[in-house]
RNA sequence: GGCUCCGUAGUUCAACUGGAUAGAAUAUCAGAUUUCGGCUCUGAGGGUUGGGGGUUCGAAUCCCUCCGGAGUCACCA
């Protein structure tokens, strides 16, 4: 890349001029309100120059004029030598990511280093929600922008399928149900089992108020109700592997994996393998025997096991109850270390809410001591909360944002503002539904995607479906005229004087382009989608830009003309690339 | 209370990880167009980056300290 070759440049620069060599500069893109192409920072070379900053710029800017073959011209403003590159490397550099037909994404070697992300983890006794579509999003998001760096990437979800929550959809539904069954109700399998979830639920109230009504005390209200008794005993069946038990389980979990599945297929999600909580939540326990045994947890006197990280800033850790069972730390630990068996990763991304913040430090904190390589290469990619315009998002209360719906939604909104704008004429009903389908989702995914994993976000699904501002669909329309534009103009032959792109917005296009292979290869951005995401619609705005405000009509020999098609080739390819890399499909024509 | 994260235009978000005059979108206002108070263009205003101190050539970004918000500190997952 320019920048790269560049810096090779003022390196030597700097060697030859102040005789120090190695040493550590900055170069940026020049900004917009001034000359130039890359910009050098010259203030921490002032030690080395022993001159005053613009002196420090004239010397290597005139060194560079006489010594490169890159630098046009330069202007020194106070501390920033601002560098001109000639036309012909932009454009060499433009041909050499043309052939390439895999522009910006990286290939993958067989023997790549192996990358595990983990995102989804849903419970089996309700359907998927807004928080998890943020999940999902962003986790498929890192996954594809680990693969288009070069990396073997493999999608993994923990279900979590086993405890009293599952017990309480079970009862519900056995007491309840009168048989039905999804299929009798036509029901999403997930909506399905979550309805009797709800069930219990009232159905518990109802006997706790009957209860404390005989003069029960609250507490014991909900010890004693009957229905919560019988999930219990639920429970206890299912672990002493009671077959009519196990049966049930199986039978509405299924229902509800159905559900999940086809949740997944509309967001265009799948995942590699899957952990079931029923087979991993053993796990662990003889590691910690073995920690035990190299000191490096300890015992209390009532036989729980612990692990002290007060010198490293924590708290003490129970790792194993007093009865010998483990918990979800201990469940953790032994996942973690049956995966690396499975797969043998060089790392692994854990797409967790950040209230597991903590646990997640712990957690490769104990892999670490406990003398794992790769627990330094563990990651929690820790994401906000989604808030919604009206507040909080409370299951109790019912303000739950339910995933099929929203997403059911975005695509009806879809609908109504295309229909409004009447561009389907030539369309099938197939082709326009697969159209609706597209933009309300790349609506959906763009929105979670563009904002700072980190921090908490707010929802408006309003202000997400909209054409304009930084939105899925004003990308997804831009590409999609790019693509219009050259199908016409390579269909009639004729030269269109809208594709006119002036020549001093060539070349910031080029810029932009170039920078594309930067984005994902840097492995320290390749976590951040957002970044990714305001990226792309940097780009396309700029592009927006020169399509709309093209007055006249150059003069021009036939490789140009060849040139302006390649790079709308190249802007739309790279929108579209950089839309996949982000989990968002995009449409070739609206 | 201890620890962690967050605080940027009215609002929703950016700011290339310490760089130049903190940017978009949206809302608001003013023009243009239009027999619609709609749509579409053009432009403008809008900021002590929660407050204060420090580090240095340079801070929204790093350190300290207050203020405000969230999360977490379970033999729950």
């Amino acid at each position: 890349m320019i920048d790269q070759q560049l810096h090779t440049v003022i390196s030597n620069a700097i060697q030859e001029l102040f005789g120090v060599a190695d040493q550590p500069f900055q170069i940026q893109k020049t900004r917009k309100d001034f000359e130039g192409d890359l910009t050098l920072v010259v203030f921490p070379l002032l030690k080395l120059s022993k001159m005053g900053p613009e002196q420090t710029a004239d010397s290597i800017g005139n060194y560079l004029m006489e010594n490169s073959t890159m630098v046009k011209e330069f202007n020194t403003v106070k501390g920033f030598l601002n560098l001109t590159i000639k036309e012909a490397i932009w454009l060499d550099h433009f041909q050499l990511a043309q052939k390439d037909p895999y522009f910006g994404l990286q290939k993958i070697e067989d023997d790549a280093p192996i990358h595990i992300v983990e995102f989804s983890s849903p419970n089996t006794n309700k359907p998927l929600h807004l928080g998890h579509i943020r999940n999902i999003l962003l986790g498929n998001a890192v996954a594809d922008i680990l693969a288009a760096s070069g990396k073997r990437v493999k999608k993994v979800q923990i279900i979590n399928d086993r405890g009293i929550h599952i017990c309480k959809s079970m009862i519900a539904w056995l007491e309840f149900g009168n048989g039905e069954t999804p299929q009798t109700t036509q029901m999403k399998g997930d909506h399905f089992v979550g309805k009797y979830y709800v069930v219990f639920d009232q159905q518990y109230k109802h006997e706790q108020e009957a209860l404390i009504q005989t003069g029960m005390s609250k507490e014991d209200a909900e010890k004693e109700a009957p229905i919560f008794k019988k999930a219990q005993e639920l429970l206890v069946k299912w672990e002493a592997k009671d077959k009519d038990v196990i049966q049930l389980w199986q039978k509405m979990n299924n229902w509800v994996y159905e559900g999940f599945t086809s949740t997944y297929d509309q967001m265009g999600v799948y995942f590699d393998k899957n952990y079931y909580e029923s087979d991993t939540y053993l796990l662990g326990k003889e590691v910690i025997q073995s920690g035990l045994k190299k000191g490096i947890f300890y015992r209390k006197d009532d036989g729980s096991v612990w692990v002290d990280l007060t010198d490293d800033g924590l708290d003490e850790k129970i790792l194993l109850r007093s009865d010998g069972t483990a918990v979800y730390m201990t469940q953790d630990i032994g996942t973690a270390i049956q995966r690396h068996d499975d797969f043998l990763f060089s790392h692994m991304v854990y797409t967790v809410g950040n209230e597991q913040d903590y646990h997640f430090k712990v957690l490769f904190l104990i892999l670490d001591k406990l003398g794992y390589d790769w627990a330094k290469n563990c990651y929690h990619l820790s994401y906000g909360m989604v808030d919604l315009p009206t507040g909080k998002m409370k299951s109790r209360e019912g303000t739950v944002v339910d995933a099929d719906d929203l997403m059911q939604e975005m695509v009806q909104t879809a609908k109504n503002i295309s229909l409004e704008l009447g561009k389907l004429d030539e369309m099938t009903d197939h082709q326009s539904d697969q159209l609706f389908e597209q933009i309300g989702l790349g609506a959906l995914k763009y929105f979670m995607l563009k904002v700072d994993p980190q921090k908490r976000m707010l929802f408006d699904p309003k202000e997400s479906i909209d054409f304009n501002g930084n939105t899925g669909p004003f990308i997804q329309y831009t590409h999609a005229r790019i693509q219009t534009i050259l199908k016409k103009y390579l269909q009639d032959k004729y030269y269109d004087p809208s594709m006119v792109i002036l020549e001093s917005k060539e070349k910031e296009i080029i810029k932009h382009l170039l920078d594309f292979p930067l984005v994902i290869n840097e492995s320290a951005q390749a976590y951040s989608p957002s970044l990714l995401a305001n990226y792309i619609y940097d780009l396309v705005k700029e592009f927006n830009g020169f399509y709309q405000n093209v007055p006249i009509l150059i003069d021009e020999d036939e490789n140009r003309k060849a040139f302006r098609i390649a790079l709308c080739q190249e802007v739309g390819k790279v929108i579209k690339t950089g839309m996949k890399l982000l989990g968002v499909n995009v449409p070739n024509r609206m």
